[in-house]
DNA sequence: CTGAAAGCGCTAACAG
DNA sequence: CTGTTAGCGCTTTCAG
């Protein structure tokens, strides 16, 4: 049905290793074979079968990105990023949804579709610390997050606890003292809540602010509607705030919509910081300020070490870690009259 | 290196053939045999080489989804809807941005690329009703959209028209007579904007209310900065409206926020519908209410198509067209007093 | 019910 | 510079 390598060499009266060699850019082809390989080619509509291709050489050409879901902003964004990247190197990309799951992130480390791809770049949210050990696998890996450290592969990620640092000395510039906390998640040491969580304390010390849990807001999720929910309980508390720290964008942006629902004016009353820079943050009212933790790096990083370790799988280099540049977006939520 | 079909065999001590057939299910294998065979393939921990099957069976596993980019909303909730459906009957995603680029469309369809999945899914953006025998493609192909119709493949999308209609005649039975439109296209015919603005005009023409051009906004580009960019236009008209229809949700949201900023009340002076049922739509202030044109019906369909195209393409059946339903969803910024 | 053997389309030694 | 040939690991007739 479809046209081989052993059509175009025979249209071409030539052997399909000549073939070959033209397909493959090999450099020692006599211009004139080549050039009547190439018109052969074109002629027949040659396209080479990638799963021939595959078997033969131990590459497919794809890797696997997994991550939570693609509904969740941050993670849209990102495989965005990835997609690109990873375009640029000549691959392609298959996304795989865990929902954040650990069994599921746990199954699909050693599932079979690992076979499909060339490596994976692994994002996930149900592991923990405790799982490190079940990162060490046969294939290329690069994991991004921040569930799990020190493991046994390369590992991108972000300065979750110099940015909240920075987000919160930020406020503090500003004159804010009493910067409450949304999203916060009991009890996390690691974990993007737990180490922004720190980078706060860190900014509160430094500034001899005396650190409130009575302004720190939990939530187990972080979509928009648990930041409003988040924002309403601080309110019922009758506590005192003048800046919130949302952990990460939508949580901000959900706690903004009550604040100024209960009457308080943003930035007049509250300041309000994000995290993340998702696209949306831009055009909210007020625009939100936030850190862009660097996600183009990221993406950029995560590809390039991969496609390293899948080249030179040899190279029994030390696991290692990138974290990428930060910076505070500013934006209107934090703007000084 | 890795285990293979006769490493299993020798350990099980039967042919690769028997082995093949535990695999694959084959029903008349010895009940003894199985579980001897099942036993050596968890010891030796035996996974099949997916490029080696491919290569044999001529099925990936794999399809592909081509969108214009992750980062619009729109299309990361469909192509989280499309990797679910693709899960649930055994496919892998892989996801291609064309950025909307009508060259890039045109060239993903004939890419060397396409010989690695089984089947595409594509969303085009770029190209219009003049390309449609471009999609005339040798493998499966299942189109999504609006910028083709009657095109040469299967065709899964929404009730554009109608539900625009849908939306109209909702604010109108709230007594809004001058509703204004965020987003059309000059002179779009067919395209999400075209068709929107039709079903716009008809339940203006059912409920006699006479369209008006001053109040319609033109936008290139349909994200939430356009939006506020076109309301600002709006605004500078200093023509009348009650309500406002964004083409879509990120439209509308932009639109609401500058109506806000401006000092109109929505929905008390102005209501405002959108169109798309983004997740944020649900959180915005007020919460917009809109258009859920069926995404999750739209992807369970595509994906059906596609595998019965793949699975039988013998079936020269002629180009089908499905239609999803769509609903109003009511929130905040419709709401009557 | 199970085994032997052919071959999917390609790449890479190895010859020439 | 180009041709021959041997598999990559699997599925699948076809025998037994």
């Amino acid at each position: 049905m479809s046209v081989t390598l052993h059509d175009v060499a025979r249209a071409a009266g030539v052997s399909i290793k000549t073939v070959s060699n033209v397909i493959n850019d090999y450099p020692h082809v006599r211009p004139a074979t080549r050039a009547r390989v190439n018109e052969a080619i074109g002629e027949l509509g040659y396209q080479p079968n990638l799963s021939a291709r595959s078997l033969r050489s131990g590459r497919t050409g794809a890797i696997a990105l997994a991550l939570p879901e693609l509904s969740l902003s941050y993670f849209a964004e990102l495989a965005d990023s990835v997609i690109r990247a990873a375009e640029r190197v000549g691959q392609v990309v298959i996304i795989e949804q865990t929902g954040g799951d650990r069994e599921r992130e746990l199954q699909l480390l050693s599932s079979s579709q690992r076979k499909m791809t060339d490596g994976l770049i692994f994002s996930p949210l149900g592991m923990g610390m405790d799982d490190a050990a079940r990162l060490d696998v046969s294939y290329p890996l690069v994991l991004l997050g921040e569930r799990i450290f020190d493991g046994p592969t390369d590992h991108v990620t972000m300065r979750n606890i110099d940015a909240a640092r920075a987000a919160t000395e930020y406020l503090i510039s500003q004159g804010r003292r009493r910067i409450a906390i949304v999203g916060a998640h009991e009890g996390e040491v690691v974990g993007s809540a737990g180490l922004r969580l720190r980078g706060y304390r860190e900014a509160l010390d430094a500034a001899g602010i005396p650190f409130d849990e009575q302004i720190i807001a939990y939530t187990t999720l972080w979509h928009r509607s648990n930041g409003a929910t988040a924002m309403r309980e601080l309110l019922s508390r009758d506590v005192d705030f003048d800046a919130v720290f949302g952990l990460n964008d939508t949580l901000a942006l959900g706690a903004m919509r009550v604040l100024q629902e209960a009457g308080y004016r943003v930035p007049g009353d509250v300041s309000v910081i994000g995290f993340d820079d998702l696209d949306e943050a831009m055009y909210s009212l007020p625009s939100l300020t936030t850190v862009d933790p660097g996600r183009a790096e990221i993406a950029e990083i995560a590809v390039r070490s991969l496609m390293e370790r899948i080249e030179t799988p040899q190279a029994v280099e030390a696991p290692r870690l990138h974290l990428a540049q930060f910076r505070i977006v500013e934006r209107e939520s934090t703007a000084t009259a």
